[in-house]
This record gives C-alpha cells, sequence and structure tokens, in this order.
DNA sequence: CGAAGTATTCAACATATGTAGAATAATCCG
DNA sequence: CGGATTATTCTACATATGTTGAATACTTCG
C-alpha cells in the first residue's frame, strides 16, 4: 500500500525477506494450488512481478519459502539417538507437539500436507522428500529387514496427527494438552518402532 | 469426440451419469482445486455448459459426485455393533482397505483427502463431515466420557494411513498385504477405541 | 559528479477457468 | 402431425493467474 510509485525505494530494506515471509504464510495457509504470486506480493507490500524477478516461478518460490531452517530428519535423528528407548515414542510427539504449536500459522509442513493435494510435480516433490528424507532416517536407525515398514507406520500415525490437529482443526484433537497427546500417542509410535510386527501367511 | 454437432443425442443415453461417474474421477485424481469442470466434460465426452446445465456449479458438483452410495457411517456403526469387541480394530482396518484397495481411483474419500488443501468452503464442509458423521458414529459407539476424543484418535490413525497408502502411495505402505496392515494396525485403533487414555497433571 | 548496477513498478499478454444465454436437434405428449 | 419440453452445443464474457519486458528511481563505486 505505499504509494506504488515506480522505482527503487529509499533504504535498503529486506525485500527478500518480507516476500519469502509472505509467501511461507500464503503456502501454509493454503496450499501451493490455492496460493497466489498476487497474494503473496500484496502481503509482502509489494508488485507481483518482483516477487519472479527474485524466485524466478511459483514452484521455486515453493520451494525457497519452504526451505526448513532445521532440518526435520535431524531433529529424528537426535531424539532416536539421545533418548532412552522406552521413551522414544512419547519424546518423539511431545516434541513434535512442542514445535508445532508455537508459530503453526508458519510451520512449512502444513503446506507440505496441504500441498499433496494436488497431482503435480509439487506433490511428487512432497512424497519424495517424506519418504527419502524422513522415512528413511527412521529407516536407518530401527531395527530389523523392516525398517522402512517401521518408518512409514510412524510417518502414518504422525501425519494423521497433524493433519487433523493442524490442517482440518479437529477437535478434540485440536484443543488437548500436548503433554496428554503425548502419553497417549507415545505408546503407538513405540510398538510401530520397536513392536513386534505380525505377519499373515498368504 | 463424438462429432460435436449440436442439439439432443439420439437414443436415451445416461448423460448425467457418465457425467457424474467422470467427475468423481476427476474430483478423485486431482482434488476439488485442480479438477476443472472442462475436464470433466472431456472426460464425460461432452460440453462443459452441460454439465453446469445439470449441477448449476462447480461446488455442486463436487457434493452430487461424491455423494456416497454407502454411508460410511454406517458401515462404522455396523462394524462396531457385529464385531466382538476384541476383533474390532483390527476388522476396522481390513475393512477399510478391502473397500478401499477395490477401485480406488474412485473413491470419494480419497477426493476428500486431496481436497482438505484449500481453506474454502469445499475443505469447511471437508472439516464439518469428518466431524459430524465419522468421528460422531464413533463417538456415540465408544465408551466413558471421552468418546469424542477416542473417536478423534481412531480418525488420525486411519487418515494417515489412507493418505499414505493411497494419495501419497508411500512405500512400503502402498505395496504391503491388507491383511498384514490389518493385523499392524488393529491393536492401535484398539487401543484407541477401549483402552486406557492417560491423563497428565497440569 | 557520473556510470553501472540494482530494486522496483507498470502495463500487458497468454492462458485457463467458471459461468451465462442463445441456438439447435431430438424426444415426448396430445 | 405439431407443440412443448428436454438435451445438447456454440459462443462469449468476466475474471484470475503466471509470467514477461520495458521503464523508472535509488544506491554504489570509480
Amino acid at each position: 500500500m505505499t504509494a506504488g510509485r515506480k522505482g527503487r525505494r529509499p533504504g535498503s530494506p529486506d525485500t527478500q525477506g518480507q516476500i519469502l515471509d509472505a509467501a511461507s504464510r500464503e503456502f501454509v495457509g493454503r496450499g501451493f494450488e490455492r496460493a497466489t504470486i498476487r497474494g503473496v506480493a500484496t502481503a509482502a507490500g509489494v508488485d507481483p512481478a518482483l516477487v519472479l524477478h527474485y524466485f524466478g516461478s511459483k514452484e521455486q518460490l515453493f520451494i525457497a519459502a519452504l526451505r526448513v531452517p532445521v532440518d526435520p530428519a535431524a531433529i529424528v535423528r537426535s531424539i532416536l539417538d539421545e533418548t532412552a528407548p522406552d521413551d522414544v515414542g512419547e519424546r518423539l510427539i511431545a516434541t513434535l507437539l512442542d514445535v508445532w504449536d508455537a508459530g503453526a500459522d508458519r510451520n512449512p509442513m502444513i503446506a507440505v500436507l496441504r500441498s499433496i493435494a494436488g497431482d503435480g510435480p509439487v506433490a511428487d516433490a512432497v512424497r519424495q522428500f517424506i519418504e527419502r528424507s524422513i522415512i528413511a532416517t527412521f529407516a536407518e536407525r530401527l531395527p530389523g529387514p523392516e525398517a522402512q515398514l517401521r518408518g512409514a507406520l510412524i510417518g502414518s500415525q504422525v501425519a494423521g496427527l497433524l493433519l487433523g490437529r493442524y490442517v482440518l482443526r479437529l477437535e478434540p484433537l485440536a484443543s488437548t494438552d500436548p503433554k496428554r497427546l503425548a502419553a497417549i500417542y507415545g505408546p503407538t509410535i513405540q510398538r510401530y518402532a520397536f513392536g513386534e510386527l505380525p505377519t499373515v501367511g498368504s
């Protein structure tokens, strides 16, 4: 809204940062498809063309905006390594909720969840990201030949929780005390990670 | 493709049905946002205007296409009622996978999952649907004052599973034998449904 | 100060989309 | 058969979107 005259602005504001910030919020709030460059631009108080001038295309902006400062795989790794095996499940959920409850309106993973919608290249990227980064990290730390499956099981429960609590905001999931949720979900994760996985005769 | 002359076609083909069919596939495959009326029309071998002539708007088409022949709540109810309490979890997952594995490319719930993306009225409708129909059904059959929470817990695990297996097609989740998955997930559901839900001192 | 570079906006394009209205062909009913 | 109804398409519009290229104002550096 700052009186749209042309040309460079005085001073040296971190416009690129503001754009990234706005983009992040926009993608988190609406998912890739529904987010618009014009929306981002407006939110950043900037012309749409500038957004593309910096980031080239909507997809690249998406990637740039969601470049997580903390590598989720690293978090998973540190929890798996630094926690007593019996507490891994509960600890994992607790940490997760702790991080997400703060600043849930700009958590990149919510955008990721939302963007699962389509079938375009972005959705593909999301799938690969989850498969290669998160599940693989679990897999390399978990026991047995079926570590991959264990990772996927954990992923499925975690994804469902995140989806319900942060994207859909389903009650009472959205407002239950995080500690309690950790206590409830903990054993499930624990079982997926270290418990016995039944087989069935074909 | 059938030589686009104007006017009414000879015979009495069930065009409306074909449109619904195409719409269903389109919504399931791409979610609400990415699905287009023109796409549906083309798939149904029909002019876009006809689609709107019958269904008024894209949203109404969505609703019409996803009107499930079988009420999911009814299925849940019958399983809860007709299964030995100890087997409910496994049975639920088994039934779920059984239904979905067949004709997974036209299962309305996949469209629903995909359409969670946005924040528009459709996403709201989805949330209400899940809350009022599915979770509520669980809630009314499950024990204790926290039946609602139990329903949500089950919902979160189920949603995660469906998301991973059918929408994201994550490996190895997507290709694991359904019976085995039922055996694995069963106890989790069982615990959410009837087990003890820990509380924590604030 | 002047030249070069950079940040920023304007205006426009090409395309896609939901949607409306008029026109045409088949069927149905008397 | 003939009028009414229904099914179907064509054309067009308004809008939104990603994207581009030229123009302008500021900053930096010689």
